[in-house]
DNA sequence: TCACATGATTGATC
DNA sequence: GATCAATCATGTGA
């Protein structure tokens, strides 16, 4: 019954499964290069379609077979009868017999074939086996808001949906992307410290300039821009973030200013600048607090280090 | 070939 | 259900 089950899910057995949908894995599983999971995506479907049609020219011989094999027996019960008397019971267990013999032929058939389709699968559509690196592109405007919104890095459902389309990937490798991201720079600053200042840079040029046109923010919307969210503010409530909230949250260009402001801190740190407004409490900086949750820290350590925060093990490196 | 980077998965937690 | 943390598996550059 479960193979039976697993053959027609999986298309074997049953009406033959077209269209683009196939299964669900492989768009779960698609990396960077559309163009490349297209190509392997068909020829799963080919080599899926090659084990069908080889379990139904098998199947059908084995059917054969059986219809045969019993006929044949019959036929032998019969040149019998004429010698010895044989009763219907006889013969109707003769003919379960066959069936039964049959079946387990036909069981061991099923069974050879879902093996060869969880091998397909695997070989096919296990997302470590094909893991590819998104393009450039994805990666930059991934890095964009995950930079530009160091104070909340966590985009909401829309932010990612047009993180995704921008990026030409799904919603769940942005999931995955800012979830990896957040703990890796979490591990790691110093090691960051580079990448976050041109992507700093780059962001507070580009918010400064839609700001200066008086237009709407260009960056996908955070549902933090003027309220905390998941995000934990561990830290005294006179940080800078939360007085920018609440400065800019009515704001129609809020969430381009919250941008700017959080690319400004990074600047800030690696101008050297930072040192005369440390101890001020509207110009601390968030930062990842020990127990691992986004907070304001003006901490000068963690700060004028750009090399990296001593304390900071990137454990996952040595993966 | 090796070390590191990185996307995906998994189990735990909230 | 989203996120974190650890881990796996593959890609990539030296």
């Amino acid at each position: 019954m479960r193979l039976d089950n697993m053959l027609l899910a999986e298309g074997v057995s049953g009406p033959e499964k077209r269209g683009r949908g196939g299964p669900s894995a492989v768009a779960a599983t698609s990396g960077g290069c559309p163009n490349d999971n297209s190509i392997e995506h068909s020829d799963y479907r080919a080599k899926l379609s090659q084990i069908r049609q080889i379990y139904h020219s098998e199947l059908e011989k084995y059917e054969q077979a059986c219809s045969e094999f019993t006929t044949h027996v019959m036929n032998l019960l019969r040149e019998q009868s004429r010698t010895r008397p044989i009763s219907p019971k006889e013969i109707e267990r003769m003919v379960n017999i066959i069936h039964g013999k049959f079946s387990t032929i036909q069981m061991q058939l099923k069974q050879s074939t879902c093996e060869a389709v969880m091998i397909l699968r695997s070989r096919f559509l296990d997302a470590r086996r094909k893991r590819r690196n998104f393009s450039k592109q994805a990666t930059e405007v991934l890095n964009e808001y995950f930079y530009s919104h160091l104070s909340n890095p966590y985009p909401s459902e829309e932010a990612k949906e047009e993180l995704a389309k921008k990026g030409g990937i799904t919603v769940s490798q942005v999931s995955n992307w800012f979830g990896n991201k957040r703990i890796r720079y979490k591990k790691n600053m110093g090691k960051f410290q580079e990448e976050a200042n041109i992507y700093a840079a780059k962001t507070a040029v580009d918010a400064t300039t839609v700001v200066a046109q008086g237009n709407q923010a260009n960056s996908p919307s955070t549902p933090s821009s003027g309220s905390s969210g998941s995000f934990k503010m561990t830290n005294s409530g006179d940080s800078f973030i939360n007085l920018q909230s609440l400065t800019y949250q009515s704001s129609p260009v809020g969430a381009s200013v919250q941008s700017q402001m959080d690319s400004l801190h990074h600047v800030i740190h690696q101008t050297g600048r930072y040192d005369s407004l440390v101890g001020n409490p509207l110009y601390s900086t968030q930062r990842i607090d020990t127990n691992g949750s986004w907070q304001d820290a003006t901490t000068p350590s963690s700060i004028t280090s750009p090399a990296g925060d001593p304390g900071s093990v990137n454990s996952d490196a040595s993966n």
